[in-house]
DNA sequence: CACTCATTTCACAAACTTGTGAAGTTAATG
DNA sequence: CATTAACTTCACAAGTTTGTGAAATGAGTG
């Protein structure tokens, strides 16, 4: 059942990475147990862990690891695997996790901009105020529009990154 | 000393527009009070409000306005300007503030990057936790290269905005 | 169809955050 | 140089958030 530990896997180490990078995460506003799974779960040799393992490895509750993948699975950060003929959940990290956080600031943004739009009427667009609003929703407006052409650029580099590693590529 | 409020400059709709649009700030992870005082910041025509301005228009404590001031000029999104012969602090919106906010991403990328390559040295590079780590390194380091390019064409697209709108443009 | 294992839900306690009132600090002014 | 205005700091109370233990749920297995 257990993968066979790789040699130079050090879990001393392993458990300091999987707690600084999950700091790095709640520093950017991540709540912390999902974060620590997260982290958990990218670092893992087999790529997919259940929630038994996860307590086991960040030495909380199963209560708290099951928040903590609602949570997650919800962001599109892991998915839930089950495979037929069992009642353990694998979670895995998604491929394109990194793609979906990006994605959900973007719709973060769309509400930023509503928000600054009202604050154009309610302010007129040619008072100091509302310029300054209007501004705002330019530079958002903007960003809305790059995101969408870098994500294409980060896939096509992705593609190059594999290839040059001997992976046969397979476009999501 | 007070501005002359303009004719449509309806209050209680721009203090909906202050507290939305604090709330979408909210919900992208700024702590609440700086939030609303950005918002008001943001929204006042004259471009500036003294602390005991905030505590009026947002109805809180002097010492609450003093805290979010210290945590928005922190993070660089406002400065403090005091004119000589007076005591008064007047709080601006930097010009740049939303250049400012994304930089400070970019720095908390450089945070990540560090802890990913520990990552990768802990887990041995040629494992297969060691790769997924790895490739989500090569991303935050792609979303680094594109971020400068990216604020350099938003500048140059907010002259061109401005310069529409009839103003002498005056790079920063 | 009772049993067992894995996960989830729930009520609650502990820990942390936030904003307040009051006292303190700094700087202009008469 | 005492006074006052404007902001800041500090200790604390109120309100949230977070993780726990215990009970409940659901899904295979003998």
């Amino acid at each position: 059942m257990s993968a066979e530990p790789s040699p130079q896997r050090d879990p001393e180490a392993v458990s300091k990475f999987i707690e600084r990078f999950a700091s790095t995460l709640v520093n950017s506003g991540v709540p912390r147990m999902p974060a620590r799974v997260f982290a958990a779960v990218l670092a893992a040799d087999s790529g997919r862990l259940t929630a038994a393992e996860l307590a086991d490895i960040l030495q909380v509750s199963p209560a708290a690891v099951s928040g903590a993948v609602r949570y997650l699975a919800q962001v599109s950060m892991v998915d839930r695997e089950r495979e037929p003929g069992s009642r353990r959940d694998h979670v895995v990290v998604r491929d394109d996790a990194w793609y979906e956080m990006l994605m959900r600031r973007d719709q973060a943004l769309k509400q930023w901009e509503d928000s600054l739009r009202d604050g154009v009427d309610a302010l007129g667009e040619h008072t100091p105020g509302g310029a300054r609003v209007a501004e705002t929703l330019a530079f958002l407006e903007f960003v809305h529009t790059e995101l969408p052409s870098m994500l294409t650029k980060w896939r096509e580099h992705r593609e190059k990154l594999r290839a040059a590693r001997g992976f046969i590529t397979q476009p999501p």
